[in-house]
DNA sequence: GTGACTTTGTGCATGCGTTCACAAGTCACC
DNA sequence: GGTGACTTGTGAACGCATGCACAAAGTCAC
């Protein structure tokens, strides 16, 4: 049975997993452990050995108190009147959230985007690793991207099932979108990074996260609506109530 | 004062609004009107004209009941017993979100992903067309791209002022993130949406989203981490618990 | 060893967001 | 005009996340 990926993402239900899961480590602080560990990697670059909760909690952009409760779910690992060990946080937090193996992840649709993924630095430098780049244009096919040649899309299974992929990115116009991920779940994908402009139905035990530029855009379009000349674009309520307000 | 991105973001707090704004839609809800819009737009495509909340509910990919609460913020726009009229319902979400005007956003940082930017048919589908693109590499200077000239960073501010531009799109490696940032805001840039794996500091009154895919990956590792073989990767408590278990 | 100081870890209160369940309203059909 | 089927809009309950405030636990100077 399919659900949706609101359903699915949200609820924290990332079902298959062991119910009760470890210690149960909330799902607002998960997606801020990528946060903490990349202020950590910038502050060891530094040479920092020691951070105390305020300091890393500015770096990151948190409050001192989010951040303490945060690590508090992994465990006891400051030091009351000292602070946090650089590269000793940094390595758990990294085997938390399973960065210290090896993710092979699937690329499908090499477009503009796609070229932009392929060749961003960000995935090697943590565990993950591009094993397969797919697409279904013959123009693209066999042509190399970042070192790795784009394979047709009928070598889908085969590339995931060799390289043991477990992660999918999708690249590709929203009208194929859905079709790529019900081959990737098929062929035994279980999380999924959305970056095409739909909803994905997918079925229960399957991650998907979407990335999408054009709701973030259409979020700040709302706030800066509501700062700048609320005036200039009032509804017919907001109009009659301020006409109200000025004549009473 | 500068303030950090999640808290200025998170907290919802788009200061420079007037304190109460409209109605008072909350966060949650305003991040999900662009999907109902999407799902309405596809359903208009469709020749359909009216929908009921458990058919655009299930299009969105939310619960029913969320859906009608959302819209229930922006007005009563349903009919009981018939559902929401397809087109007009779109108009009061589009009126709403601010994308019956047009947006001029600046597009700083022409690498791979600025192109895929440049490029993407989703911004000016909606109501948010790209009036500058800004690099500091001389090689990609004078270049055009989707039809714009790529023009160097000294004349950001210019740009800005010339085009009325109160977003901005920062696409540039992460170490050069923060100073554009200060001057787009500098300029006047109230909303700025980040691709940089960086933290942003602004000054409150700004709006900063950010899209960070790598985060998302690991924020999908870590759910993978705990489908397939916990048994693999137990941290050195979960090691001892599980012995504990198999031995009591 | 002692006292002053620093910083973590956490119980508690508060607020926001989601879910439930149902009254109120609409339509079609007889 | 009345009846039954259907769907919205919303009050109320619940649960998760955040912020506060402080005890517990450590360091450092002397």
């Amino acid at each position: 049975m399919r659900r949706s990926q609101a359903a699915a993402a949200r609820a924290g239900e990332s079902s298959g997993a062991p119910s009760g899961g470890a210690r149960g480590v909330p799902e607002a602080t998960v997606a801020r452990l990528p946060l903490y560990l990349r202020a950590l990697t910038t502050l060891a670059e530094r040479g920092v050995s020691t951070v105390s909760s305020d300091q890393l909690a500015e770096a990151a952009g948190v409050t001192s108190a989010k951040l303490r409760k945060d690590l508090s779910y992994l465990g006891s690992y400051g030091t009351r009147g000292v602070g946090y060990g650089v590269d000793f946080l940094r390595h758990q937090i990294s085997r938390e959230i399973g960065l210290t193996q090896d993710w092979a992840v699937a690329l499908v649709g090499i477009g503009h985007l796609g070229h932009a993924l392929a060749n961003y630095a960000g995935f090697a430098s943590r565990g993950f690793r591009i094993a397969a780049l797919v697409d279904t244009d013959p123009a693209q096919i066999g042509k190399k991207v970042a070192g790795l040649t784009v394979e047709p899309a009928d070598r889908l299974e085969r590339l995931i099932k060799r390289h043991r992929i477990a992660i999918g990115v999708i690249a590709t116009p929203a009208r194929a979108a859905q079709g790529v991920c019900d081959r990737l779940v098929a062929a035994g994908v279980t999380s999924i990074l959305n970056f095409a402009p739909t909803v994905l139905q997918v079925p229960d035990g399957v991650d998907v996260r979407k990335v999408d530029m054009s709701i973030e855009l259409q979020i700040l379009a709302y706030h800066e609506q509501r700062k700048n000349g609320a005036a200039l674009a009032l509804t017919p309520e907001q109009a009659a109530t301020l006409a109200e307000a000025v004549r009473g």
